[in-house]
DNA sequence: TGTACATCAGTGAACGCGCGTTCACTGATGTAC
DNA sequence: TGTACATCAGTGAACGCGCGTTCACTGATGTAC
């Protein structure tokens, strides 16, 4: 049946951010075509008007999951005093809710073991999002550091991060999980300029 | 067919062993019981003498392959002069070399995001293994800071490293992913005592 | 403006495939007598 | 010491399942005349 003229551009986009959910929190090798269709009530075969082929699907969600994990880095630097702002990504970052949600947190953490084993097309369409992602913590690192606060590189913070959140996520000792959070923050917070006291440099677990 | 007596406990260990290179390479859904048993001459039907199910074996190969590569990081370390123990690991961790090989490097890299999707049992073996790595970084923590380098707790440099490596894996840029590793390295050799300028407390990517 | 027709998003059966697990069976070895 | 038998590691067919992808088909919509 024919549909009007937005449709297809609305319902790809919905097949997008379904699976962006789902590859999440399941995986991507969990996922299947026809059980990702059939949650929008549709049928697989209609998936390859779409799509060439679930590689491309991938690359897609990557790319659109990383771009809304970087506008909410920026947003969440702009708020905080130049000396803090890395700080501030990092404490959302590494917060027990982006733990507990993966569905709705960063792609690099969630996929990246199962992604170095995807086809180019997919992890190129990650690089491209690692890159966004790196220049907006790169920003945080100059205003940080021109603030007087100490030399931290954008590279070595994702890196940081996305560790943390990996291995909270895969270990059965909660204490252990929280304490893995916490002392990424608390290294990132070392390198932050506490020059303004009232805004707190450190969360408490 | 019965065999030899030590014989069982050789042919569990072999599967263990191959399951180890495998999983790390290609991830543990994509690794068929058995196309594993095929590799040692075997079929599958036998595997389920040896293990109650798939599960048993990923946590087998989690704490056997965490166990092999912490005794890699306590011979390092000791090779290291106190101040630069906790660099001399990362160095090793974050080679290119180990970063081309995931068969037979650290299990966290490779399988940390396949693993908080496992059950429990896989997860508990994985636990139990990280903390031996914990342990083996905080002494190297101890020795170096003792010997006046700055603080970088365990949790935080494990974080760095696995996300490094796991990140330099996923990235199709090979300059990106060298970036990645040598930026990590860098932060890790700023938190060394480079009281032994022969040492070298950085290496050139 | 009314009608004929081409377009295209979606349907659902079918393809071949590999998965984890179960189970009746085999037959060489270790053990008991 | 020689023989009968129980043990057990391994075999391979079979189970039901879900996977990614293809394809002939449908039928409402947009378009051409």
């Amino acid at each position: 049946m024919r549909y009007s003229k937005q449709h297809k551009a609305a319902i790809r986009q919905q097949i997008v951010d379904m699976a962006a959910l789902r590859f999440r929190s399941e995986g991507i090798a969990a996922v299947g075509i026809a059980n990702l269709m059939a949650d929008l009530g549709l049928t697989h075969g209609g998936f390859y008007w779409h799509f060439k082929d679930k590689e491309e699907l991938v690359g897609q969600v990557c790319l659109q999951a990383m771009q809304h994990m970087d506008e909410q880095w920026q947003q969440q630097r702009e708020q905080a005093a130049p000396g803090l702002q890395r700080l501030q990504v990092a404490q959302h970052y590494l917060s027990i809710l982006h733990r507990d949600f993966p569905d709705t947190g960063c792609i690099a953490a969630a996929l990246a073991g199962e992604l170095s084993r995807q086809g180019r097309q997919a992890r190129q369409a990650f690089t491209v999002g690692l890159n966004q992602q790196l220049a907006t913590l790169a920003v945080a690192s100059q205003q940080d550091e021109a603030a007087g606060a100490a030399a931290l590189s954008a590279e070595a913070q994702l890196c940081l991060m996305v560790g943390a959140v990996l291995l909270s996520r895969s270990v059965t000792d909660p204490e252990l999980s929280n304490r893995l959070l916490s002392q990424a923050e608390s290294l990132v917070g070392k390198h932050a300029e506490t020059g303004h006291p009232d805004s707190g440099s450190q969360q408490s677990p």
